[in-house]
DNA sequence: CCGGATCCGAATCGATACTG
DNA sequence: CAGTATCGATTCGGATCCGG
């Protein structure tokens, strides 16, 4: 059962063929986070029929995107393969281009861990951490809490359970986290108005779109500056 | 009647929705290459139902990717707006991505001129084209005929109709054709093994995938080195 | 011809229930 | 945990038709 073809011989419609049918994008955003269970996925992406989650798995299986891996003793994951992996540009452009178009939240919309995690790749501003001192940020939004590292080299995020754990390290991707964050802060869907600029830190604070939990409240400036989406600038470096 | 909501806060959900619905992608690809009449894009899309067409349209239009514009006396044409357009980066590595996966075509898989545009575009290697000397392709497949023009400050495609005048000039993106080509050359589908680098030139006039029909037969190593996609690389310069 | 709108059967999707 | 099975709701595809 080929999905259905568009009847082109061309690069792109391969490409949506591959990936165009609806929420197999949306696996591989998180499954550029790292290697997830069934259900992991179905637990990230909660409005996905589990029929459709293991049809686009199928899918993306014989289209060469994903690969099935066993886990001695522990179940199976799946993982993107090395092609697969190549989209991550892709995915993070897109990223960058929706963010422009993202108004309020709808009362039911969700920000899940993984979501959030390539949120905060997209928004990633490699130059300015290269000029910056390195920091730790514990980033709490809505019941998600990452761990995030910033230092010249780059980006590391970790996915903490809301009680401070970290999750199951064998699923890979998370730095093992060590020490306190520089600073602990809690926001909402707002804290998309910090990152596109519209909105300073001191701002975010007095319209209570994101509150100081603990740590040193200046580093929010250096957070700011390095995640930012300007209009404009889908491309990734 | 908004599309289905994927029920997420999040950039990439964001972008799925604008341009995820089935055909969008590939109207933005015809678009990119300029301006097009409604009964242009059905043309380029020969599969796709008018309704979809339509109903894709008004949507495109709502999530401020296209815009319509009337002409004057003349109909109207569909073109992208400035936001729509930074699609064009990501669409181009969709391309690449897709086009490592191309399989051989399906008897009833066409090749349109739009399609063959942005492949060449996806292909293009501004890199090698800025230390080669310039140069005038004229490149059949099937029944789309195009003029590509390349020197070091990039590159340039205007389509022919078969019979060789250009196409109508009100529609844009068309550089005024001036002379005769260096070279023109005839090419199946298995150009792409060409553009793969699995084919040299001397092979694939070997196996009968291409033929030159006029000019500088030895241009055509100039045209494999500045049209290539190689694996791994998906990232638009 | 251009720019669609309408109708209807076929295929897909979404929600829920159920199973090894 | 990792999926199938089922079934009504939607969407898609193909064809036809219509006003300018």
């Amino acid at each position: 059962m080929a999905s259905r073809s568009y009847g082109q011989y061309c690069g792109v419609t391969t490409a949506v063929e591959l990936i165009g049918e609806r929420w197999a994008l949306l696996i591989v955003r998180d499954l550029l986070v790292g290697p997830r269970r069934y259900t992991d996925l179905k637990q990230g992406l909660p409005k996905i029929p589990t029929n459709i989650l293991s049809t686009r798995l199928k899918e993306l299986q014989e289209g060469g995107v994903v690969r099935r891996v066993p886990l001695l003793h522990c179940g199976l994951v799946y993982e993107l393969t090395p092609y697969g992996r190549e989209l991550e540009p892709i995915v993070l452009a897109m990223g960058r281009w929706g963010f422009q178009q993202m108004g309020d939240p709808s009362p039911d919309d969700i920000v899940t861990a993984d979501s959030l995690t390539m949120a905060l790749r997209t928004a990633f501003r490699a130059d300015a951490a290269s000029t910056l001192p390195p920091a730790d940020y514990e980033v709490h939004v809505a019941d998600v809490v990452l761990r995030v590292h910033v230092d010249p080299s780059g980006l590391k995020i970790a996915q903490l359970q809301p009680a401070g754990r970290p999750v199951d390290p064998r699923l890979g991707t998370q730095a093992s986290v060590a020490g306190d964050p520089d600073i602990v802060f809690a926001a909402g869907p707002g804290i998309r108005r910090l990152i596109s600029g519209e909105l300073t830190p001191a701002a975010a604070i007095d319209q209570e779109v994101l509150a100081v939990v603990a740590g040193d409240a200046t580093l929010l400036e250096r957070f700011a500056e390095t995640f930012r989406i300007e209009p404009g600038v889908v491309l990734a470096a």
